[in-house]
DNA sequence: TCATTTTATTTAATCGTTTAAATAATTATA
DNA sequence: TATAATTATTTAAACGATTAAATAAAATGA
């Protein structure tokens, strides 16, 4: 690429100092410069089809109008459509979103930020993976603008804006046994994340609260990174022998995917065999014979919030804490409720 | 965000040039600067948390190792794993991705390119718009690394990369006439993109070679921003009456996820009423009471060798156009074929 | 006409980095 | 010991923009 046009450019060919350019090109009107310059300076930008280096411009004003967004992968539809949303709500104050996907390794959400932070964003949204506390408390100690989404760390003092993700899962699973189900099983991701573990508390509560007993066996943990290869075997192990279970809470979309691969594979049919609700949703579900009942995130409302948070930051009009959690709405549609 | 270490800051600690400094940082043992110095620089720049300022780099440099990614719609299941496949291969090559969705409007792909292009993005990756032939054409003017993805305008020599549309599009519908289906239709978007008409081509052709008449209102088109509003009445019209059709090729997954909804808002059953094949993916396909039959495109291999292409250009390693058609694969599964 | 005010334009510094060229310091050579 | 060669470090310019401060030019007033 040959090099564009600058100030330099434009003020060479009309005999001008630069700054006389950059006081006609930025100021407008009030650019104190005459009339008869001014005209001049903007034919030859014209011209020259001038448009100014933001790179330049972010170096002297410290500030480049860009978000850095790390989500754990921006193929997955949960963190695509933030990713959506994110954009268009930055596109609307003139920011421009960096992205990055973590795969919920902590390090490569370490390396992400470094890389973001290097390019100079003015500020990371983030979905944060397990362990990666420390490096949320450095950016917060270095002062960097900084909104989780989705996830937090109710130990560190940070903006957030997440789900009441214990009465989302509650009302799901009471939602199952309002329906008659009564050996409730919970398929959820092994990671000590917060929310991961609040639903798993919701689905816990649910139970003990209407007195249902919980075989500590029918409560699966699945590593990320192994969902394929071991949903499989865990499905088997829960829908096995008389100690069944009569329904199952999927704790996040992908794996109620997975999931209800795995139980078509054993040919066991929703809802007649077993309940289903899942965490999240996925327009995969409404295509299902059975269509899944839901939580349904307000992942608009999520990430506009988030983004509106982050820039107030950036702009310095606030520095309060900003914690919110919304609520979810339990979409129930036949895979959890079976005729008795 | 208070100002964080720069050479400058290590220069004044250790108490030299900042020029020093930047060959130690930079150079590494062969910077000719004494074991002694470069270890107090070290140890300074250490105890400083120094990052060099990638802003800086790049404006000297005059390169940002950033590449601009616009799609139609990254929350699109399609585009975001191209995202995915273009954050990571850009990665491995310390390219960060910047991106944009056009939402198929030509002027929106056109603001996005103006703000890619001040934020001195190295280049582009497109999945260009109808009517974006003059901002495509710009770019190249300016010598701008660039490579269409997915779709591109035959008449403008650009680097891309995307399918043979036609002959996967012949394919799929010889498919479905293959297996006994003899009024075909087609739902495709009503635009003059050069994919899509190639996949329109190779319907008509399909059907044209092996005899199959096709009445024009079985070739049903649709607005992008109307396809929730419009499909039902376009099932409705091609599956009412006795110029009924008898199986459906969906030209994109988004038309196919909307048309099957309206076939099962109709009561059709797929095969068994009509056969039904989509160009391209969807995890939904797989969970269908029937699994759609549909055309697989290489996602990946498509992504990587667009961000090779690029990269290689942007180094200047070649100048000479790469066009790249690969082939795509038809996944036959249970709804286009039938058993007569 | 000369000082004063106002208007128009330029100079120069800055952001953080790189790097060619200049200079200073040290070591080797005669 | 003076000189040349080598090594270590600094100076200064540059990337492209912004902007306070300096200066030049024109207009005003007495």
């Amino acid at each position: 690429m040959p090099r564009k046009a600058s100030l330099k450019t434009i003020a060479a060919k009309v005999g001008v100092s630069i700054a006389t350019v950059s006081y006609v090109l930025s100021k407008g009107d009030e650019s104190g410069i005459s009339q008869e310059v001014s005209e001049k300076i903007k034919k030859a930008a014209k011209e020259l089809n001038y448009q100014p280096n933001q790179i330049a411009k972010s170096l002297k004003s410290g500030k480049t109008n860009t978000i850095g967004l790390i989500v754990a992968d921006i193929s997955n539809p949960f963190f695509a459509h933030i990713a959506r949303v994110v954009e268009d709500e930055a596109a609307k104050m003139d920011y421009t979103v960096i992205f990055g996907s973590s795969d919920e390794k902590a390090k490569k959400s370490k390396e992400l930020i470094k890389v973001l932070a290097n390019r100079q964003v003015d500020g990371f949204i983030i979905a944060p993976t397990e362990n990666s506390e420390g490096q949320i408390q450095e950016l917060l100690d270095q002062k960097t603008p900084l909104v989780l989404l989705d996830r937090y760390f109710p130990e560190i003092k940070t903006n957030y804006v997440a789900l009441d993700n214990y009465s989302s899962a509650y009302a799901a699973v009471e939602g199952l046994i309002d329906s008659g189900y009564k050996r409730i099983g919970v398929v959820a991701y092994s990671n000590k994340l917060f929310h991961m573990q609040e639903r798993v508390r919701g689905y816990r509560e649910a139970c003990a609260k209407n007195g249902l007993e919980i075989k500590e066996e029918w409560v699966r943990t699945v590593a990320y990174d192994h969902v394929k290869e071991n949903m499989q075997d865990h499905i088997n192990e829960v829908t096995d022998g008389n100690n069944a279970v009569d329904a199952l809470f999927f704790a996040t979309n992908t794996l109620a995917v997975n999931g209800v691969r795995a139980l078509d594979a054993k040919n066991i049919k929703i809802p007649r065999d077993l309940g289903v609700v899942v965490f999240d949703q996925s327009e995969v579900f409404e295509f299902f014979y059975t269509p899944l009942s839901f939580i349904k995130q307000p992942i608009d409302q999520m990430a506009k919030r988030a983004v509106r948070i982050l820039i107030d930051q950036i702009d310095g009009k606030t520095n309060k804490l900003e914690q919110v959690n919304l609520g979810a709405k339990l979409m129930v549609q036949e895979s959890s409720g079976r005729a008795f």
